[in-house]
DNA sequence: ATAGCGAATGAAAACGTTTTACAATGAGGG
DNA sequence: CCCTCATTGTAAAACGTTTTCATTCGCTAT
């Protein structure tokens, strides 16, 4: 219907130049208010509708963000998209979704064709940053930011929490709580977030009591319900060395940790507590709830986002790698303090 | 970097003219292999990337489809956007993602937005289509396609499970286990696929076995953990009447309802069964594990992008209301059969 | 040789805007 | 009443491609 009406027949019907047109349409100032009513008549009349495509052209800049995510089934990175695409649309932006599955090539092309795309910026996430693509981010024509992804050395523009002080945080309440023993179910080493940070405030947290690191009692899992059963029922081998306290890297481990323990006659927190991380809505959705870490995705997301129309704006910006607090969520599997 | 590289600094790099670059990158054959050679050379060297919004403007296609969601942070349409993607990604295609949160003027907005940065297609979901949206939708200039979004009498090309025949199993399913009183708990019944489809297969389950209809065994939800436990306790306050067989409208309601029911000291299956539906991760998440009818989300989406690229490619099409199949799972929350 | 032909290449228009440079108009000051 | 400045409008160039049409090239068949 009105998909091919241009600027051009907005300015006859209007008896205007196009160029008049188009400072309505963008709202320039220079024009007498009488001419604009008569444009915008026209405008609706026609049912004009601006081709953005010309307009990126033209003007440089296509109001569309992309955006890359491992995978956005996954409720974590659906959650943090929300947070991405809320703050988008208050600042008139699009997003452009993909899914990385973090392949190093896959996010290399994505990049690229995202770039291809003319984005106006791009936030990235992702669990470890091959050196490649953080070249390709540094000679990246428009500004890129990390979310939840960490930075190491690189000085790129990111928003995380201190995942280190969250896991001792989380370890430390559970040494209060009289254990001397403490489980690790980690994600994959080789993602700087678990075998940097979470492992090292697990470490420090032991060390601070005193208490003697024991390599039997992390174990790796890849963050899905049946890896944390799995690495549960490992520990449980144990027997009587077997830990007390369990510290999940993600909420569907620490269910699967639960769940694990339950099949086995145990009770949570009876017998066995259990702490998780992320506080996806999981948490709730099993008893006992699931005492957690909050990571706030969906404030990542949006404050990310944020300080990508700052960036954009030229705005003044503080710091360009923020850091969310991080707090813990007393639930059921854990006895209370 | 290779950001102001245009397609007319290659063709003097190369010594040949523009149109002889854009036939190599657009892999036209009519170009001797040795002037590809020498093109593809100039390319690479300059670090040359074709400028997509140009290319968009100049051809009439973006290489880039709307995909208008409820809510991406829900799992459920997480799901469906991933199987978007994969397929959009099959075919070349980007996907700008929107959330619309139901709402009627978001949608429509949403959708002119999309127009206007011209995509290719459009994927739509949503509860309830709005008159007014169906008339955009008609006068649409690109395609549009529903997914998991009932399209009563208006024929628009969608790709949906037959949710009456599937409510009509899983209710048969807890009949077959010689219950008498199957309590129901929906949705809000405004939406299609709740007040029609699901609560007819309820009905004329009910029917098929001469079981009386009792008003009072269907409870009111809004998909939520919380307001299945809440629909749940509802139901026990029926004392003696109270159905011991639920058939509960999504998974996440349905573990409310067995938390519900095992906050109550009631033992699922052997007192209760309950049915959940959708069959998410939450499913096999939870003890005693969910049975669900599988409505495969991942495979909506997927065949709904399919569909669109059918469209968009004018492939030969057999239908444009396309019903892929659906299951029950059986797990543990039921009785085997 | 050369006419004829298909394949390879090039020139230029078109796509729908924004933006720049400038022209016209109108108002105010001397 | 003329000159100067704002103010408002106009024309046209740019944006970086694709695409159409024309031209050139290199052969084959005569």
């Amino acid at each position: 219907m009105n998909s091919n009406i241009t600027i051009y027949d907005v300015a006859r019907e209007a008896a205007v130049s196009m160029a008049t047109v188009s400072r309505v349409v963008n709202g320039n100032p220079n024009v007498k208010p009488s001419t604009r009513k008569k444009v915008q008549d026209a405008i609706d009349q026609l049912g004009y509708r601006p081709n953005a495509v010309a307009r990126g052209l033209a003007s440089k800049k296509t109001t569309t963000v992309g955006v890359i995510v491992p995978d956005i089934s996954n409720i974590f990175f659906a959650d943090l998209a929300r947070g991405i695409e809320d703050v988008a649309t208050m600042y008139k932006y699009n997003i452009i979704l993909c899914n990385s599955d973090q392949n190093p090539e896959k996010e290399i092309h994505l990049l690229n064709t995202l770039l291809g795309k003319q984005v106006d910026g791009i936030i990235f996430m992702g669990g470890r940053l091959h050196e490649d693509l953080v070249r390709e981010f540094k000679t990246s024509p428009v500004p890129i930011v990390l979310a939840a992804t960490l930075n190491q050395d690189y000085d790129l523009p990111a928003v995380n929490i201190d995942y280190e002080s969250a896991a001792h945080d989380a370890v430390k309440s559970l040494i209060d709580h009289g254990h001397k023993r403490i489980g690790f179910i980690t994600g994959p080493l080789e993602q700087q977030i678990n075998g940097e940070k979470k492992f090292a405030g697990y470490r420090s947290a032991l060390e601070e009591a005193n208490l003697p690191f024991d390599e039997q009692n992390v174990v790796l899992g890849n963050y899905t319900y049946d890896s944390g059963m799995k690495a549960m029922n490992q520990l449980l081998e144990l027997g009587a060395d077997c830990p007390r306290a369990i510290f999940a890297g993600t909420d569907e481990m620490a269910l699967g940790v639960i769940h694990a323990l339950q099949d086995a006659g145990h009770q949570v927190p009876q017998d066995f507590e259990v702490i998780g991380h992320d506080n996806t809505r999981l948490a709730t959705m099993i008893r006992p709830k699931l005492t957690t870490v909050v990571q706030p995705m969906y404030d990542i997301g949006a404050v990310s986002m944020r300080l990508l129309t700052k960036i954009l704006n030229k705005e003044e910006i503080e710091t360009n790698d923020v850091t969310l607090p991080h707090r813990i969520e007393e639930r059921d599997s854990t006895r209370s303090s």
